[in-house]
DNA sequence: TTAACCATCACGATGCGTAATGGTCC
DNA sequence: TGGACCATTACGCATCGTGATGGTTA
């Protein structure tokens, strides 16, 4: 029965499933060290080495570091409810990061749905609609009572729409095109209809008038083209 | 409107809640530099930068690394379908990610569910009966087909006599109380009988005749002094 | 002048991966 | 004796937290 079977490092790799490294790393921080070693210098294991491996592993899987680990494996018995009360603290530290998880999830299935797939997209408009999205809840609770609860759809092909648009500015601001251009001033068109819709919704949107902790996709020089741009348009109307 | 305004490092901590150390390793890292500098060598901070700032944290919160960030950032624009893929990939690794949480939580649960909240609990026994529980879906691959769809209720029940009753032999053995004596023989009475029940159900229950990968909470001492037990336990019931 | 405020090192933590260089086993 | 196996040392990663020590600003 007691054989005494030895394993080297390489034996106690393929039993357990860790690499090499990993052994190494566990005898270093005195978490398993081998019962023996050879006159070379070489790690010797045996069962109980093996056991405690598993061991190791099990409570690794439920997502305890190795300091954790070690300090259990070192306590000798746990009391229950120091089990109790250990399992549960893990426990909601683990609820915790999945809640920040599918919140990360819902980010982006939100500006998945909000962006087209064949649309080239200026980053200072992606960012300010994710900033959007993700500052939505701060922003939420900073003015308190909104009456969005209503179907998103409606608000995410306006958002689309503002997509459109913006890019669209951003493209002739970056070509240089004159304010008085027809294809800009009717983009500034659609802008103004875009604004007032929006505004009988909400106004967070990211335009220049929206303060921080807004981020506006238009530098202040761009600022300065847009509203020349407004003028314009306006003064045409009239 | 071009007022130049600048903020200090501190101004931007506060505006932007970041560290210090924060800003400053963005600094290092080529992620966000200040504009300017005074003579004195402090940073200066302009709008756009804070602007950049509030871009960094939304892509942040969504998962991606500082160096995905740096990357988008320097790129300048997106194609659509970059940036559709790129956020389909993001959300691919949190699903994981999420995934091997809630397996995480789901052996927490079941181990609270089988241990005593007011009951001693022998480490190897714990390890043992943990590595049960997480080695289960690597166990079900190996042995197919097992039919234990059925209420896990009844299984826990017997998993929690499992531990009492492994938790008092743990305790004679450690007391080096002699085999013959009748709490020992006891003990040993309900062992037996437990088995017996198991083995009707399911045959994985740690126990000295299980192989590896399960762990037995028992040494091999500990095991010679069971099977002493059992034998003069037996030739008694003759 | 004196508080704040800011600067630059530099180590620590987590859990190993990945060389680089050289000794051991059979 | 050779080839597989093993040893140690040490840097790298990601994202800052946390001092230590000393200069800048108003």
């Amino acid at each position: 029965m007691t054989d005494g079977t030895t394993y080297t490092i390489g034996e106690m790799v393929t039993k357990g499933q860790v690499s090499i490294r990993t052994l190494r790393y566990y005898d270093q921080i005195d978490l398993l060290k081998p019962t023996t070693h050879t006159e070379g210098g070489h790690r010797l294991y045996c069962d109980e080495d093996l056991s405690r491996l598993y061991s190791i592993q099990s409570m690794k899987s439920i997502g305890l570091s190795l300091k954790e680990i070690k300090d259990i494996l070192n306590s000798g018995h746990l009391r229950g409810h120091e089990v109790h009360r250990s399992l549960q603290f893990q426990r909601k530290m683990l609820t915790a990061k999945k809640q920040t998880i599918e919140d990360m999830i819902a980010d982006i299935d939100h500006m998945l749905r909000i962006t087209e797939a064949d649309q080239e997209i200026d980053i200072n408009i992606f960012c300010s609609m994710l900033h959007y999205i993700t500052a939505k809840e701060s922003i939420k609770e900073w003015q308190q009572a909104e009456k969005l609860t209503a179907e998103t759809d409606g608000n995410e092909t306006l958002e689309k729409e503002w997509n459109t648009i913006l890019s669209s500015l951003k493209k002739v601001i970056q070509t240089e095109t004159s304010p008085t251009a027809p294809q800009v001033q009717h983009s500034v068109g659609k802008l103004l209809d875009l604004m007032e819709r929006t505004a009988g919704d909400r106004k967070t949107i990211p335009l220049p008038q929206a303060a921080p902790p807004i981020i506006t996709p238009f530098s202040e020089k761009d600022q300065l083209y847009l509203k020349e741009a407004i003028k314009i348009y306006k003064e045409n109307k009239k």
